[in-house]
DNA sequence: AACTTCACG
DNA sequence: GACGTACGTGAAGTTC
């Protein structure tokens, strides 16, 4: 159980107890500001650790540490000496909740948390001290406990906290007028009336002592007690001897306790400042949580981000044992006195599960059917308000169903409960409610949700749908709902879905949403996520429901022009290529084109994929047109135009909203495994740009009159990451400097001036430096290049040697990947890498993985955070934030306000890092404006 | 529903 | 020495 520890480690073992009641005794009754919990043994516990870990900064530093603690008052001696501590006071009343705080606070600390049942802390001192001893290290233990000094001497020393004193064994000979190794004799007679150690009558210290020095030994002394001159002395160790043996069983610590951890995880770590942080301020210590914040030089979370109503206040079960979910207890709410009811239910607890069904996917579009609720396991009920009569034929009547509350008391009843800042709302994806909701006149705050709980914990390791979440955490399936509105032509609307069958969905997701919320939400601080949820997760639900219900103005006579255009030169280009192919065919069906291309014309390079097919990618066909292909050449142009036709042009006009004539996204939080946004229905965040052609699209996105669009993006940031994050001492200085950094690149690399640079040298190390973001291969790079391989690996060789720190970090990237399952980015998001210890060409993709979402990662942190904190920072301007593309923020402003707000948002964006993390590179932000976003970019 | 292709950062 | 590769997305169209 030694492993790794040994000769030249330092143990320190702290005696917990000792810290607890020195803190109690020395402070005032301190109570939580909130809730009155008494908390002054903690604060001061805390202080106490905290000044423990800054201060010996000598090269008396421990390597080890563990704090031990006292598990129950009933150990093995009590087996002993049933009295055994017997007339041990009750420890006091307030001071008894504080003891499973002082644990946590431990934790929090990151310091090893260590105690056992049946065994006093004294005990399992000894036997780590022992063990260490053995082992070949030194240990201090801290205290000034009497019974712990037996165990000095030998590499074992003590120290008092409070005086800052060495006890060694000149302090023990001091104390008991004996050696260390003797001290258990001496105590065995002298016995101890605190801890009811009955010892010898009428002996104390001094007596004892004397006594040991003269005999040698206790068994000797007892052996020959007939000896000893004075009567009366003789007369009490004869009659005593038994009661004397059984005190120095007592008194003696039992040093072979089995262990089930090993000295070597006792090593020091660094306290995770995330963690701490969140247990400081819950446990409101603001000033100790502000010294911590600085010396990490972070911030302290808000009381609000780290206690959500109700969920540290009561202690929860585990899920497992939770009775199983059953659709048979779901409550229908037909009438005001029930949802009364419901409300005051959910009033009283403080939190509430909830979902909203409606008529469609897009919340924008759809209109409110029902609203489902949970308060708890098994009590769970659905509200219906919009349903019709008949799915029995395909139209139905239409009729409003009956049985169903009126739908405007029943929101008016709702709003002052969503409202209510004091009771939480839980939801999955509860962005979707919220929008659906907000459009009813309801803004619901405040929020959790367990999509993101789920996202926050395990981005990278599965998806965060209900669904998968119910199987995966709950082990239950849900009721599909295509068993209640089929799918495909005969799908109907939820509307039109029976009452009944309807409550048991909709309850059933109510409850599996309570039931996550309830399994996800404390793994967040043992998981070292909660700040990641709290600061950049939770924060976006309000900020993107508010830009997607913004929406874009969009010119629909400007896209059907360009379709109508489109149509005619696709019609002409498919004529020519028919003409070249030799007959018709469908221009769009890659299998077709590539038989053609490589069976009927039999032109060289076809390769087939594992489905048999050629391949007949743009890179291909490049190649071709590069030989002096024709065809391909015009089928690259036919797909170029013909993407832009069916995915913008086309499509784009549809998703115009009838009611706000603007085109509303829909972000998704959880999507991307980095921590990055996705953008569905429609996707505004891959507006073609690349050319001139795609390029007009973007002139269809238009500001709203007097109004004007303004683009904001982040010049490099993935590179100025990878300077901070890899310590890349040439590019910090580059991006210090302003200087070209590709440029700058090529100039190391090839040795040749920045000035009149070739701009093809230039392209190579741009490559370079986008490959090295995405965990670069010789591979890549030469198809990126089009270059043979070899001069490819020669470029990577060169760039390595000349930048030894991006090695370094990519190594230490995949390590770190490999020993814990996942990777942090600078703000302390987890991104889990599944698959990292494969082996195969799977291992490769997986490292790549690994490489890159540090870099994408944080850059995506850092413009959340910036997206967070936008709406208060315009506040004071006519202007709105309308969409995200990665590292760009688009806004609509009032024409006169476009110089303020370009100021306001770039200070946003350009701090967006700080004071969590203090960049060694600046951020920089460029900006443009027009009428539309093609002007503005 | 899977596959291919291609738009973006 | 070969494996198969640049990272992260979403949508449209074809094919099965």
């Amino acid at each position: 159980m030694t492993d790794g520890f040994g000769k030249g480690h330092h143990l320190h073992l702290i005696d917990g107890s000792a810290f607890i009641f020195r803190a109690y005794h020395a402070l005032p009754p301190l109570t939580r500001r909130s809730d009155g919990l008494p908390m002054g043994a903690v604060a001061g516990f805390c202080n106490m650790v905290w000044k423990y870990l800054q201060d010996g900064k000598g090269s008396d530093q421990p390597t080890h540490a563990a704090v031990i603690f006292d598990h129950s008052a009933r150990t093995f001696r009590n087996d002993i000496y049933p009295l055994y501590k017997a007339n041990r006071p009750e420890p006091p009343e307030d001071l008894r909740p504080q003891f499973p705080l002082t644990r946590e606070a431990t934790r929090a600390f990151n310091i090893a948390c260590i105690e056992t049942a049946g065994f006093e802390a004294d005990d399992i001192i000894a036997s780590l001290a022992c063990q260490a001893r053995d082992a070949g290290g030194r240990v201090t233990i801290i205290s000034s406990d009497k019974d712990l000094m037996q165990l000095v001497g030998g590499g074992v020393e003590m120290m008092d906290p409070i005086k800052a004193k060495p006890i060694g064994p000149e302090e023990v000979r001091e104390k008991f007028g004996v050696g260390p190794e003797r001290v258990v004799d001496v105590q065995a007679l002298a016995g101890d009336s605190i801890d009811n150690v009955p010892g010898a009558p009428g002996i104390g210290i001094k007596t004892a002592a004397q006594l040991i020095q003269e005999y040698g030994d206790l068994e000797t002394l007892l052996a020959r007690a007939a000896e000893i001159r004075q009567p009366k002395r003789r007369q009490t160790l004869i009659d005593h001897a038994e009661q004397i043996r059984i005190s120095k069983r007592l008194v003696e610590l039992d040093c072979r306790m089995a262990l089930d951890f090993s000295l070597e995880s006792l090593e020091i770590r660094e306290p995770d400042p995330e963690t701490l942080l969140e247990f400081l301020t819950r446990m409101e210590l603001r000033t100790l949580s502000k010294r911590v914040a600085e010396r990490f030089g972070t911030e302290a979370p808000t009381l609000a981000e780290v206690a959500a109503p109700a969920a540290s206040a009561e202690p929860v079960a585990p899920v497992a044992e939770l009775p199983a979910i059953d659709r048979g207890l779901y409550v229908t709410i037909r009438d005001e006195a029930t949802l009364a009811e419901w409300l005051a239910e959910i009033s009283g607890q403080g939190v509430v599960a909830i979902d909203t069904e409606t008529t469609g996917l897009d919340e924008m579009r759809a209109e409110l059917v029902g609203v489902s609720l949970c308060t708890g396991p098994g009590r769970a009920a659905y509200l219906p308000l919009g349903h019709v009569d008949g799915a029995a034929d395909l139209f139905g009547s239409g009729a409003r169903a009956a049985g169903q509350m009126d739908l405007d008391r029943a929101l008016a009843m709702l709003k002052p409960v969503l409202e209510d800042p004091s009771v939480l709302k839980i939801g999955q994806n509860i962005k979707y409610d919220w929008k659906v909701l907000a459009r009813y006149g309801i803004r619901m705050a405040p929020l959790d949700d367990t999509m993101l709980l789920s996202y926050a914990l395990n981005a990278g390791a599965h998806n965060h749908g209900m669904d998968e979440l119910a199987d995966l955490y709950l082990g239950h399936r849900c009721l599909p709902i295509k068993e209640l509105i089929g799918s495909g032509k005969a799908q109907i609307s939820f509307a039109q879905v029976a009452i009944d069958k309807a409550s048991e969905y909709a309850a059933e997701d109510a409850e599996v949403t309570w039931r996550l919320w309830h399994h996800l939400r404390p793994k967040l601080a043992p998981n070292r996520v909660a700040t990641a949820y709290e600061r950049l997760e939770r924060p976006m639900i309000g900020v993107l429901a508010d830009m997607e219900m913004a929406g874009i103005r969009i010119d629909s006579e400007h896209l059907k022009r360009m379709s109508n255009a489109f149509a005619q030169k696709m019609a002409g280009l498919e004529a020519e290529i028919h003409e070249l192919a030799g007959g018709p065919f469908n221009v769009g069906s890659p299998k077709q084109l590539g038989e053609i291309l490589f069976q009927r014309m039999g032109l060289a390079g076809g390769k087939q994929g594992k489905t048999g097919a050629f391949s007949t990618g743009a890179e291909v066909l490049e190649d071709l047109a590069a030989e002096g292909h024709a065809l391909p050449a015009r089928v690259l142009d036919w797909r170029a135009i013909s993407k832009l036709k069916s995915t913008y042009t086309d499509a784009l006009p549809l998703h115009l909203n009838p009611e706000t004539g603007r085109v509303h996204t829909s972000y998704s939080i959880a999507g991307a495994q980095t921590g990055r946004l996705a953008s569905t229905d429609p996707n505004l965040q891959n507006i073609p740009v690349r050319t001139d052609e795609g390029r007009r699209i973007r002139e269809a996105f238009v500001a709203g009159p007097g109004m004007r669009l303004v683009s904001l993006d982040y010049s490099q940031i993935e590179l100025r990451i990878l300077a901070h994050v890899a310590q890349i001492p040439a590019l910090k200085q580059a991006f210090h400097d302003g200087i070209d950094i590709h440029a700058m690149t090529a100039s190391q690399m090839f040795g040749v001036p920045v000035e009149g640079m070739d701009p093809m040298i230039r392209r190579r190390a741009k490559a370079i430096n986008f490959g090295v973001i995405y965990g670069i291969s010789g591979f890549g790079l030469a198809r990126n290049l089009r270059i043979p391989r070899a001069e490819a690996q020669s470029f990577i060789d060169t760039y390595f040697e000349r930048f030894p720190e991006i090695r370094a970090y990519m190594d230490r990237t995949v390590a770190g990947a490999k020993q814990d399952g996942f990777v942090r980015t600078l703000f302390g998001r987890r991104i889990m890498t599944p698959g990292i210890n494969q082996s195969g060409p799977a291992a490769g993709g997986a490292r790549r993985a690994a490489i890159n979402a540090p870099i994408q990662g944080a850059a995506a942190d850092i413009i959340r955070r910036a997206m967070i904190r936008m709406p208060e920072a315009v506040a004071h301007l006519p202007a709105r934030m309308l969409l995200q593309v990665h590292d760009e923020l688009v806004f609509e402003v009032e024409e006169s306000a476009v110089p303020e707000l370009v100021e306001a948002a770039r200070g946003v964006m350009q701090g967006a890092a700080d004071p969590a993390v203090r960049l060694d590179v600046p951020l920089i932000v460029d900006a443009g404006h027009g009428l539309n976003w093609a002007e503005a970019h």
